[in-house]
Formats: C-alpha cells, sequence, structure tokens
DNA sequence: AATGAATGAGTCTTCATTCAT
DNA sequence: CATGAATGAAGACTCATTCAT
C-alpha cells in the first residue's frame, strides 16, 4: 500500500534505477536457478536483464557483489514470506512448522526460485545468517513453551535448516508425494523433541490463509 | 629400453600409472576442499599433483570427467568406511546411528577430507545414490523391526542425508561441542520415530572399535 | 525559482561557471600528480571535482580537450610564477638562474604541482613551448652579454629544460640536500660556458624577494 | 660465438621459449617506440609477435609485467652498448663522454628504440638505477681523477641522465644539427666542472671503434 | 606416458561518451 | 547548466584443450 502512494511522488530517475537493479536482480535470480552459480556470467546477466553489459557495472562493482547481492534479495523475499505467515502465531511450534511448510509451499510453486535459494544458502554465508534470525527466535519460544527439547541450539537450527534444504530439493527434484510439506515439518518437529502424536498435530493445522 | 623390460616395467608403468592418477584425485580433493568446485582449474590441478598440465589429459578426457571421477573416489572412500564400521551389527537403528556418527568424527578428524564431501554430494548426483544404498538398507531394516516410523522413505532419506551434512558442515566451521556426534544422532533418530529416551540410549552406545 | 532572480544570479551564474572549472581542472592536476596521464579517467575527475560525470562534458568536448587543457592551466601559472620573479633583473645569466631556482623551490613547496608539471611537460608538446619562450629570452641575453658561449641554442634550451627537470624530479622523490636550488643552477650555468667560480656567484645571490 | 655453439646442444623446446619471449618484447618495444606505454595493449602486442592472445601469459602474468620485462631488457641492452664502447678506456670523464655520445649516436640510427628507451626510463624506476651504476663509477673516479667537480653526487647523476634524454629527445624529434654528440658531451662535461677548454677536447676524441 | 608451449573462445572490467530529465 | 543512468567498444585476463617433442 504504502508503496504505490509513495512512488508517484518520487522522480522518475529514482524509479528508472531502482527499476534496472530489480531487473537485474530478477535475472540473476533466473540464470542462478537455471545454471547454478558458475553459470553466471555477467553479459549473459546484462542480456537477460536487457541493458548493456556496462550497466551491470553500474549498480555492483565486481561479480562477487552480483552473487552477494542476489543472496541478500533472496533472504529480503524470505523475511518477508515468513513475517507474513507466522504473524500472530505465538507458539515457537507452530511458528516453525508454519516456515517450514511455507519454504516446502513454495518449492512446488516456484522451482526456479528455489533452485536459486538452494545454490545461494550454500555459497552466501550472509544468507544463512538472515534465515538464522527467525529460526532462532521460534526454537527459544517453543522450548520455553515447553514443546522442543534439544541439547544444543547451534545443532537444531543447523538440523531444521538443512533438513529444511533437503527436503524443498526433493521437491524440485520431481518426486511426486503427498502432502511433502506435512511429512518434512513433522520430522523437524520430531527431531525437536515434539512427541510424535503432538508432531502429527502441529503439522497438520491449517496454514493461516493471506490476503495476497 | 622401456619397452622391452616388458614383466618388470609392466608392473612399475602399472603402479606409476595408478600412482600419478591418485595424485591426481588427491589434489583435485584438496582443491575442491578449499575453493569448491567453480575453483577446480586444471592447471591448477596439475601444479597441486606436481605434474604438467598435459598429464591431466593423460587420465582424464575433459573437466567433466576428474569431476564424476573425484566423486566417484568419495563414493569409495565411504563405502569402505561404512561397510568397516556398522559391520557385524543388525539393528538398523544402530547401524544408521553409527554411520552418522562415524560421519561426524570424520568431520572432526578430516575437515578437509569433509568439506570435499559436502561440496560433492551437492554437486554429483551419482554420489547421492552411493551413499543412499547403504542407507536405504538401514532404514528398511530398522522400519521392520519396529524401531522407525516414517511416512515416506524418499522423505527420510533426503531428511538424514542433509541433516547429517548439516550437522558435519557445523563441526568443520569450527564451532565446539561436546559428543556434536551423539546430538545429531539423536536428532536424527528422533526424526525417524524413534522415542526420545530409546534415542538417547542409541546414541550414547560406544562406537565399535576397529583394527584401523 | 532560479530563473527569475536574473541580473544577481547571471553573476553568479558566470562565477559559479568559473568555479566549476577551475574545481575541474585543479582536480585534474591532483589526479595528474597522483597517477600520471594514464590515471586520468574523466569520471574519477568529476567525483575529484565534487560534479557528476555529465558536467565534464559542458566544460570539455573530449577527454583531449580536458589534458590539453590542464597543460595550458599549468603554462599560464608558470609564467606568471616566472614573470614575478626575474621582473626587474636585466642579467640573462641572473634570469635564467631565478628561474631555475624559482622551480627549484616551487618543488619542494608543492610536489603535488610538480609532478604534475613534469608529467605535462613531457606529454604536451604545446607546454614547452610555452615555457621555451622565457628561456629563449634569457639564453641570448646572456649569450650577448658575454656570459654564455653556447654552440647550438636548441640544444642550450634542451639542455636547461630536462636538467631542471631532472633536479626537481630529484627533490620530488624526497632526495634530503642542502641547497638543491643552488647545486642545480651553479651546474646548469657551468654547463651554458659561465665559469666556475662566476657560476657560483650567480648561484649564491639572494633571490628576490616578491610581495606574496 | 659462445652462444651459436650452445644454443645446437640446447632442446628445441627450449629454444622456442626463449625465442618467444624475445619475440615478445621486441614486439613491445616497436609498440612502444610507435605508440608509447598507453597504445601497448595486450593483444596488440600479441598480434605483433605473431603468436595468441594467450600466449602473452604464459610469460607475463599481468600488463604491468610486461611493462616492467620491456625496462628491464632495455637495460640489458644498454648495458652492453656502454660496456662495449667504453672498455679500455680509464678516465672517468672519457668514458662518460663515450656513454653519451654513444646513446646520442643511437639517437639517430634508432629514433624507434630511443622513443621506447625515453618513455621506458620515465616509466620504470628499476630502468634509472641500472643507468645509475655505470654512471656512478665513471662520475667517481672522473673526480678521482681530478677532472670533475661537482657539489653532489646525486644531483650529479639526474643531471647527466636527463640531459641526455633531453638531447637524444631534441635528435629523434629531428632537430638537424652538425655533432650533436659532442656538442650535448661538451655541455655535460661543463656542468661537471670540466674546463671549458678540456671539455672540447674529450668531447671532439674520435669514438672507439668496436668490431660489430 | 609425460611434458609444457600454444591456442582462442569466453569473461570480467574500464571508461569515454551520450542523452533524457 | 547539472545530473547520472545507460551505452558499448576496447582491453585485461582465465582456462579447458590440443599437439609436437
Amino acid at each position: 500500500m504504502a508503496k504505490k502512494a509513495a512512488a508517484n511522488t518520487l522522480t522518475r530517475g529514482y524509479k528508472k534505477k531502482a527499476r534496472t537493479r530489480q531487473q537485474l536482480l530478477d535475472a540473476a535470480l533466473r540464470i542462478y536457478a537455471r545454471t547454478g552459480v558458475a553459470g553466471l556470467a555477467l553479459n549473459t546477466l546484462a542480456e537477460e536483464a536487457g541493458v548493456s553489459n556496462g550497466t551491470v557495472y553500474n549498480y555492483f562493482r565486481t561479480r562477487e557483489e552480483v552473487l552477494e547481492a542476489v543472496g541478500l534479495e533472496l533472504a529480503v523475499q524470505l523475511s518477508q514470506q515468513i513475517l507474513v505467515f507466522s504473524e500472530g502465531v505465538s507458539s515457537g511450534a507452530e511458528r516453525l512448522c508454519i516456515g517450514v511448510r511455507t519454504f516446502m509451499g513454495k518449492a512446488l510453486d516456484d522451482p526456479e526460485w528455489t533452485r536459486a535459494l538452494i545454490t545461494v544458502v550454500r555459497y552466501a554465508e550472509g544468507m544463512r545468517s538472515a534465515l538464522a534470525n527467525y529460526l532462532r527466535a521460534d526454537l527459544q519460544a517453543g522450548r520455553e513453551q515447553g514443546d522442543f527439547d534439544y541439547a544444543n541450539e547451534e545443532m537444531a537450527m543447523a538440523m531444521v535448516m538443512s533438513a529444511t534444504m533437503g527436503a524443498m530439493n526433493l521437491v524440485v527434484e520431481g518426486i511426486e508425494m503427498e502432502h511433502a510439506d506435512r511429512v518434512a515439518a513433522e520430522m523437524i518437529l520430531r527431531s525437536l523433541g515434539v512427541s510424535a502424536s503432538k508432531a502429527r498435530k502441529i503439522a497438520s493445522l491449517p496454514l493461516p490463509r493471506t490476503a495476497d
């Protein structure tokens, strides 16, 4: 909402700059998804984004900066997703479950984006920490609420993140499965010490709908 | 000259050839660990292996073949590890637990090898299936023995593998933790439906010793 | 708004224009001194001058024009220096000596300017002739006054100019030396045929003071 | 002499490598002379040398290294020239005079080489010191032999070198002059404190002939 | 088999210049 | 006039691959 009103008052030059940057990031995501990190050649990127090759360097100083920026972009998109979906839920276990299932849903909806995410998470350290903040809060809440019982928080975070990525990878590789999102979420909840029956119950809750 | 001393030089020649090939693979593993797949340039590989760049092409036709061979090499090394350690154990849950903990031990002992493994597993599809065979057997055994309770075998395999890699990565990145191997194994067992108390018990069993 | 306050802004506009041009030239001199001719990139120049890159093209049509203008700017600054310092002295030998010593003093005072000068003198032919005019007059005067005795005027000019630049370069490179200006001037006078004793005497005269 | 005999015993591979390197340096010198430092583009260099552009990088890691190597090459050529010509002469003043006149002769004979030299001397610091060693020895000898009388050795070196380059530059710019070499040498000797008559005498000595 | 010089297509990066706002 | 985004030609550099020795 706020965005639309604001945009009109900004200069067109500003909009153009922002738009080009976004075009570049979008193009980079598409290429990432198709070809992996190695395939992201900057002249290809320029072509895909519909600008000349020199223009890339008005936004990023080196190829490294492009890779970083793509990671950050994905992190931002993720944050928004997560915030939207688990807003208003106070149970840590449920929030985490919603997060996992949302990601799984994304893997079904948008395999391209997902491949890019998986690639970038591996590649860009900074990306991981962006995710980690949300996760850590949910883990701690779940523990205080008596749902989680894990020996070490770092390990718990590593397990949740890698297991989720592994499950998403399964989906984008085309494995057919009923309710893959619930299956994955249930296993992750159990690994955190939630009892089998409670894990199933939480994993089966309907996902909150959003206006989007 | 060399051609005449048949029997003897054949052996030596053969041994030399095998040695050079091994040097190349070892060098490739080291480079993988340091720089990831993208960093494996063949002239760098030749230098690291102490041979000239042309020599690489006596053993591999293209860069792709090198990457495949490295994957295969790791798979073979892995198979040997796993077979050695879980030989004589019949419980699927215990075998899987031993496998996970053995990998975790390897991550502590040999971070270079581990980084190479993590990289390759992501990159080389063939590699994954080599691991998968051992894993699938243990999962099925555990299920038949009433220890495991998972909704989908593919998902279970994906979770175990990715979670193990995630935990190994944590170790390689230098996180200090008591009994990281047990912590990880316990969580994985729980995710497969093993009860909390039983998971702890299995994860705490002493690892079988080997002659090595 | 700005368009309405005509008379006043015209003046201001004019002054502003002149000021921007001067900013550009000053910035160019600084960059010259730091990086040599090759380092003078126009976007760098714009940044150093605190204007946008497009603005440069309101003052100079091409990069070449910038280089020329810098040369001219230095020539003008030089002319002023020389005129001020040797005004009122009629002996050619003394005038030349004052010129050399003044340049040497400048090398001590303002190494940045000096480096720019040395670079430009080499690069820009036109620059050399600006210096040459003053020099030629002094040489001819000195010869007519019986102080100089050189076989060829072109050669004498080349020697005086290159030797002076060489001596300035020495100073700029940080060699510590007492009375470097006198030492250099004395050698140059001798090379023009002034006797050793007379050369020393002339080189030791106090420099005329200026109001500046 | 020794060279020819030796070359035959060397492997052809070795010869080829040395030859390619020399081709590159020769080509670089030609381009330098024609276009100055800025014109030395590495693909142009490759073309001029008759090799592919990648080959340049088998010999030099960066463009900087090419420039350095060209400077060094010139220094080596110079050293040989100087040694050949002033061999067997013990007077410092005469040796220095021979050096200056030899350079001047070179400027007449080979303007291309000379332009390259002048450019490189300015550009490559390392180059200067190579020249400086020969020069310093002659200056000290001349002083001990009672011919030179200079206040500061660094200044004397700077003056001799820059004056010689200035005079060479005059020649390559096409100024017509009788005995330019003697005129320049005479002025330089005078600047070092040699009396006018003696300077003329030394500068007029016939240059020692060489077999070359 | 081993060598290593040569290749050349492919990429990254810079920078003078244009132009719509 | 000032701005600064966009352009694209030019040049630096990498690297898988070939081949004569």
